[in-house]
DNA sequence: GTGGTCTAGACCACC
DNA sequence: GTGGTCTAGACCACG
């Protein structure tokens, strides 16, 4: 799977970076128990400092997604995608009704934005 | 409309009160035309600095969607919940894909997702 | 000719104002020797304070633009329009310049803002 | 480049900042990519607030002129000069209708004021 | 009374 | 080191 960022962006490294690989797994381009660059390396590739990509394995750590072992390296959880649904939907509801806020300031109904979120199911899906 | 604001939140002060004052006009507790407090009155309501009340303010008036008067004081714009979707889909797009990437990866899928998003929506037709 | 205010601009009311009788000027509905209404007579017609109407008709004034008598109103200089293009082609320089730099960073080139001006100056002469 | 400001100016001190970055911009003063001095820095050079010169530099980020990136400091944004002419003609138009009406009254007539736009242009241009 | 601008100094996150 | 946020207090323009 590709990895890469963008400097110019708003969004500091370390989330984009994390966003990516959720993003990957979502997609289906990471599977779980999958192996991840090591932090070393994955900042020479990108070519970004050791402690961004750190920070971000951290976070991801930290949300049960990916597994860090000092001696194996850095892979995708196994039970990644498996049912953990605890405290995240309470986050993710606040999150869509910000969105939603939004949306309906900007004149976005509940009909496009429905067909919204169904593209972007839809494209996650998509083999690409 | 009660306006409030959490110090510990991750979120800063006046983004916050950015999000509520739009969740407000998605629920309909604020009006068209309806006045705001003035940027002192809230702070002390709120026991924050003028300035971020004053910046969350700006914000909103950037996105069009309040109108701020030097003597008159601040009220939400009338234009405000018409079809103004400029530049806005493409925003909410990416934060969408973010959103879904997340929820896949906590093993959140389509069917739920939209109806969190269905509820949402009911949400903020209810009266309550 | 008529005159009217928005109190949702972000341009204070004066200015408006203001504004609005030099383009009545320029676009000929306002010929020099014309009569003005009173301040009392303008600011209840357009609902706003006398002090409001009354401090455009100064800002006029000081340009030279209109002329205030005390016991005979208010009317268009009879010498508008003629031959007093001293300082203000340094001012105006300035703004074009200003102008310039903005339309260049949002990729407007000469031939397009040229093309602007002169519609604007074609939509002056035309009588409408 | 030199970035200089006058306080006694009309215009406020932020906007005379981004004034003259824009120029500096469309000037060639200023390339795409290149960096501009730190708040801090800028600020103490021109004798003014830091959150003076942070200001600026957010009217100009949020105008999608420089990019701000919290660690690397400030540069002029590579797409700068690139075709992104959105919703900024609208605005544009109605600045020329202004100062055209303005022009006007004073007695410069189309002929002139091409001649000043197309100087402007020119001296943008030029290498100097 | 209203918001807007400027100054000053503090602390934080990021890299 | 960088910019971002928050606080505090001052003065100004507008109506």
């Amino acid at each position: 799977m590709l990895l890469q960022i963008d400097v110019n962006s708003e969004e500091t490294l370390y989330t984009q970076l994390a966003n990516q690989i959720r993003y990957g797994i979502a997609k289906g381009y990471l599977q779980p128990d999958d192996p991840l660059p090591s932090v070393r390396n994955l900042a020479s590739e990108l070519g970004i400092n050791m402690h961004t990509v750190s920070k971000a394995y951290n976070k991801l750590k930290e949300e049960g997604i990916i597994i860090v072992n000092r001696s194996k390296g850095v892979r995708i959880s196994s039970s990644v995608l498996a049912d953990r649904r605890t405290g995240y939907e309470t986050v993710l509801e606040e999150k869509i009704r910000q969105l939603v806020s939004q949306s309906i300031c900007n004149g976005i109904g509940e009909k496009r934005f429905l067909g919204m979120v169904k593209n972007v199911f839809t494209e996650m899906r998509s083999e690409t």
